[in-house]
DNA sequence: CCGCTAGGTTGTAAAATGCAACTCTAGGAA
DNA sequence: TTCCTAGAGTTGCATTTTACAACCTAGCGG
């Protein structure tokens, strides 16, 4: 198999991947679906991000990002707050609340994911790890 | 870093490369956006298939195959025939347009993704797209 | 003090999807 | 043979997610 095949086989593999996973959010956790999981625990590990973190984050447009976190707030799960330290902008936080659900949600998704490699190896699992940040740090343009 | 947290890094990765490649759809290529290409390319691969075998690859709904196959024929890119061999269901094909335009936007895809991998090395390659499909081959349920 | 601009919101339209109800027909049971 | 069941597909409908564009708002630099 020379450099292209397996090019290909990725491409054919991150296709599959992305196609199954577009239905899967509320499958998966019904308070929770993956679009406002992935707000939410990216405010929670990004301390102090605004919203146009986000958006360059996971490009998308500034009203995408703004309704979401909206729909964030309004659940009580995510606060704004105007920090002047800030200028612009709003800074956003997780609430307690917000947090409860998170870690719920995110056992939920990890032992989903647990189940998935139970057969991988502790070295084969991080080498997955280290070649996806490896290829989501690759910039698209 | 013990192996909670490398699943926690998976998960992460993941989580970022779906939202993210949830928006690229028109922006890659414009006739043929990653869900109808992903459909193509499917049928191009598994010859002779059926419009449940997407079903179960993708984990769609039968409707949403249903109404993504019949806009590929529409546009005269995939036909069906009834194949009395099979018995019940049509039988997909793509036609001569519908592997035209597969392979100029596979070539579109691909030049991105080599893009991305420049700096990978063959061996880093094949592993990742090996892992890849040992990911995608377990099963959910 | 004033315009510029970054950050955010709202209006609107499109795509993708799931669920449910329906049709059609092949294949087996009686 | 006839009938009934189950597999395959279609269609109606609602929901979610998204982008684009127009808009608002308030810091910041001059």
């Amino acid at each position: 198999m020379d450099r292209e095949e397996i090019a290909a086989a990725v491409q054919r593999e991150l296709t599959v991947f992305a196609r199954r996973v577009r239905g899967v959010p509320q499958r998966l956790h019904q308070e929770l679906p993956l679009v406002a999981y992935s707000m939410l625990s990216s405010i929670d590990a990004a301390d102090g991000c605004r919203s146009v973190d986000l958006v360059t984050l996971y490009r998308l447009d500034k009203s995408t990002v703004s309704r979401q976190v909206g729909d964030l707030e309004r659940r009580g799960l995510v606060a704004k707050t105007t920090d002047p330290a800030h200028g612009r902008g709003q800074v956003l936080a997780v609430t307690p609340a917000g947090r409860a659900l998170l870690h719920e949600a995110a056992a939920t998704r990890q032992a989903e994911l647990t189940r998935r490699v139970a057969t991988w190896s502790d070295e084969e699992l991080a080498a997955f790890a280290a070649a996806l940040q490896r290829y989501n740090a690759a910039e698209p343009d």
